[in-house]
DNA sequence: ATTTTCCTATACTGATCGGTCCAATATATG
DNA sequence: CATATATTGGACCGATCAGTATAGGAAAAT
């Protein structure tokens, strides 16, 4: 069935432009809200005509949309990482990093803060974003929690929201400092620190007590 | 000096009406992202012709940073809670309590979430509404905990990562899941349940190990 | 070479919205 | 009362911007 990928006469669009497209207008939705973003700014920042985005994606809607399901793409692929097999430390520690370092060290965290006012009025885009994003994370921790209390490595009633805490702990204040601009994205360093003081503030709260 | 309020001649203004269109305009401000938001929608939510808001308020911008700096200001209210006598886990929890319930039983977090975006170019503004809110109640915390640990009822190497850990896990996800839209605001049971909880988890990291 | 499609550049349309102008009316002071 | 200001409702201006139209040129397929 399928030939080579164009069987069509004519010139093929050009698959860099848009990538160059969805680059460019990622930046811009990470860094204004979706309204003061210009179809035109697009353009500009992509090197292209304005006509040329609009050959790509029918409307800035579903330019939008590409790019939010493109943000949860690579937030799932980043997170989906293979389970080493160390002790639960180096386990939570090494996933910590790993999401810590998305959230953190990309665009994600100021779009994260974007998204929910405009996406007030696409609500299943907003389901798929957090369900892509922190609710893969959660789900994904909680099953290694409850593990680790099943082996009574842990003591844990509820391994949602430890999960839960978890989280909060790796992140801190820093995605709303982040997404207020009093600080910029995190460096790799800081990445593994945060993940393994807050990684150990965790177990100092859950360590089983041996009797 | 000062002689009644009023000693000009003609009409006084509404004050009334411009306690309504700030109600009017916060409600609007906390669910929809700046732009989205017109100054017809204002005066229609506050029963007040459109030049009676612009009477009030020089332009739009002025208006939503008065909205911003009374937001502010109602934090900063609501956090100067004065300090009960009892033990540390019960301040704790008072504080907590407070603190939650500003966060997740009014429009404050939906709001929170979108004015980094929207103030991308108003940098004074965010830095004073993160002063009045996070930041006023991680100061606060960071001086409760680090009294504690000079009493040994703690053991804090960093106070104010360690007052960041406290709120994390008060907070926990719901904040995100508020913005979302993924969780309502929440009951007064429910803010002092999370109080109560995170607190719990927080005394058991950071507690005393008695010899 | 020819055809087909892509890309660019520019001009344009239509709608929205911030902000203003104005004439009529209401409500306060003196 | 007169006077000064507030409020209203509507018409209006100007700018911005999503999206379209068009025409000429560029690149790839056959």
């Amino acid at each position: 069935m399928a030939e080579t990928a164009s069987h069509r006469p004519g010139r093929p669009k050009d698959i860099a432009k848009r990538g160059a497209i969805i680059k460019a207008a990622r930046a811009l939705f990470a860094t204004q809200p979706f309204d003061l973003v210009t179809m035109e700014a697009v353009a500009a920042g992509a090197r292209v005509s304005k006509m040329t985005v609009y050959s790509h994606f029918h409307d800035k809607e579903t330019l939008f949309e590409t790019i939010v399901l493109a943000t949860s793409d690579q937030m799932i692929a980043a997170l989906t990482t293979p389970e080493p097999g160390g002790g639960l430390r180096e386990q939570l520690v090494a996933v910590g990093t790993v999401v810590l370092g998305v959230i953190l060290g990309s665009d994600i965290c100021t779009m994260a803060h974007s998204l929910p006012a405009t996406l007030r009025a696409n609500r299943p885009l907003a389901d798929r974003f957090y369900a892509a994003g922190p609710g893969r994370v959660r789900a994904a921790l909680a099953g290694i929690i409850a593990a680790a209390a099943e082996r009574g490595d842990l003591d844990v009633d509820d391994a949602d929201r430890a999960a839960d805490d978890l989280v909060s702990l790796w992140e801190g204040s820093m995605p709303a400092k982040i997404a207020f601009g009093l600080a910029g994205l995190s460096a790799p360093e800081e990445v593994a620190e945060r993940a393994s003081r807050g990684t150990d503030v965790f177990l100092r709260a859950y360590r089983t007590v041996r009797p």
